[in-house]
DNA sequence: TCTAGCCTAGAACGCACGTTCTGATTACGC
DNA sequence: GCGTAATCAGAACGTGCGTTCTAGGCTAGA
C-alpha cells in the first residue's frame, strides 16, 4: 500500500473513530467539519485516493458508503457457541445434555469455527477429554470433542458411546450388524468391539475435535 | 421482547442480509423496493415500532442510520485469520512461510478460534495433514494442524521437524541435548528418534489441531 | 352498525449529501 | 526562472432520502 498523506491519515482516523462509536460512516460533510477541510470536494478527492490505494471502499452515490477494507472488521466471524456439558473419560458416565442446556449460559461455552461447523448447527454440545484411553481415535488428554446430540447413528458414524456393562464411554465408528452393533476404532490397528445393540448407549455424533497443544 | 408482525420480520431480515453484504444499512426507499412495500411511510412506521420494541435504533434525519441491537451482532466474536499453506506429509517437505504470507489473501484461511489461539497470535500458519504418518502425535489424515513460525524451539515444545537425510516431515516433542536433538513421539509407548542438532529443521511449534470429522 | 386501533397507501416537502465544474494554491523537477 | 502535476477552495447542481400529511382498508369489540 502507498503511503498516505497527513490529511489523509487524519480522515481514516475520524472514520474509524466515528465508526466505533454509531455504526454507520460519517457523511463528507461531517467529515469536512471534523478535519477542518474548507470544501467538501477536497474531501471526495481524498477519499478518492484512498480508494484509489486501497483503503476504503465506496459506492457511488450512495450515503455514509464507506467502508474501510482489511483492519479488524475483517476479522468479526459469526461462529457458533457450543456448551461444554462435561468431561468424557474411560470409566465415567457421559455427561447427558438436558434440554435446553445448548443456549443457556450456564456452561462454560466454546466458538466452534465456521469450518468446522456443520450444516446444521443445532444440538451441539462439547465434551472435555479426560485421560489418555481414546488415542485409538487419535483423541487424546485435554482434547475437546464437539458432539451433535442424537440417539440414531448411522453406519460409519464417529460416535461416542457408553457401554452400560463394562462401564466404558469410548468414540468408536459404529456399524449395526443385526443384533450386533460394532465398535470400530479409528486406528485400524486396534481390535474392534463387538456388543449386543441392547448394550449400546450411543450419546451422540463426533462432529469436530479441537486440540489446544501445551506451549 | 414483543412479538412482531411478519412484515417487520421481513424488514428486519433484510436488513440483516443487505447489512452482511455492503458495510452499512439499507436507505428506506431499498427497504420499500426489497419487501415490496407500496410506501415508505409505512417502512418508517414499521421501522418506529421496531425501534421502539427495542429491534433496532435509529438516528433521526440521517441516512441509513439503522443499528441492529444485540442479537446476532452478540455472537460475533473476534478470531485469528490464519493462513492455511499447504499440506504437511511424511515424505514432503514442509511449506515454509514466505514474508507477508501470514495477511494476504492469496491462501485459503482458517478461523481459530478465541479459545485456541495463543497470548501472541502473530506468524501463525496452518498446515492439512496428508496421510496417517502421525498418528503417534495424535494427528490424522485430514487434520489441521496450527503452527507458530520459529526457528528456536525449547525442550518439550511440539514441533513440525524435516529431517533432511531421512527427507521426512514430523511431529513431535523438540529436547535438544548437547550435540543431539531428541524427537519424542507424543505416544510414549513409541521411540524417540536422536539425531545431530545440524540435521533438523524446525520449521514451527505446534499451536493448536482441528479436525472435522466426516458426517 | 359504529368506532377505535392497527396497518397500509400515495404524494409531497425539504433538507442532506454525493457529485462536479472552475480556479486558486502549493510542490517539485528541470 | 518555468511547466506540470498534485492538492485545495468555493459554489452550484441534482438527487438521495428521512419525514410528514391525509386518507383508505382492515379486524375486533360495543
Amino acid at each position: 500500500m502507498p503511503a498516505i498523506s497527513t490529511r489523509q491519515q487524519e480522515i481514516l482516523d475520524f472514520l474509524r473513530e466515528y465508526h466505533t462509536d454509531r455504526s454507520y460512516m460519517p457523511s463528507i460533510r461531517e467529515i469536512q467539519l471534523a478535519c477542518g477541510i474548507s470544501s467538501t470536494s477536497v474531501v471526495d478527492y481524498n477519499l478518492r485516493l484512498l480508494e484509489r490505494d486501497g483503503y476504503i471502499r465506496r459506492d457511488p452515490d450512495i450515503s455514509r458508503a464507506i467502508e474501510l477494507v482489511g483492519e479488524s472488521e475483517a476479522d468479526l466471524v459469526e461462529v457458533a457457541r457450543i456448551p461444554v456439558l462435561g468431561a468424557i473419560a474411560a470409566g465415567e458416565p457421559i455427561p447427558v445434555p438436558e434440554a435446553g442446556a445448548y443456549a443457556d449460559g450456564d456452561h462454560e461455552s466454546f466458538a466452534l469455527p465456521p469450518e468446522l461447523t456443520p450444516r446444521d448447527p443445532d444440538n451441539l454440545y462439547a465434551l472435555r477429554v479426560k485421560g489418555y484411553s481414546m488415542i485409538d481415535a487419535f483423541v487424546t488428554d485435554g482434547d475437546i470433542v464437539v458432539l451433535r446430540h442424537t440417539r440414531d447413528a448411522r453406519n460409519g458414524d464417529m460416535v461416542a458411546a457408553w457401554l452400560p456393562m463394562q462401564e466404558e464411554a469410548t468414540l468408536k465408528h459404529f456399524y449395526l450388524e443385526g443384533e450386533n452393533v460394532r465398535l470400530m476404532p479409528a486406528n485400524p490397528a486396534m481390535e474392534p468391539i463387538i456388543v449386543p445393540a441392547d448394550s449400546v448407549q450411543v450419546h451422540g455424533k463426533v462432529v469436530a475435535v479441537m486440540r489446544k497443544v501445551a506451549a
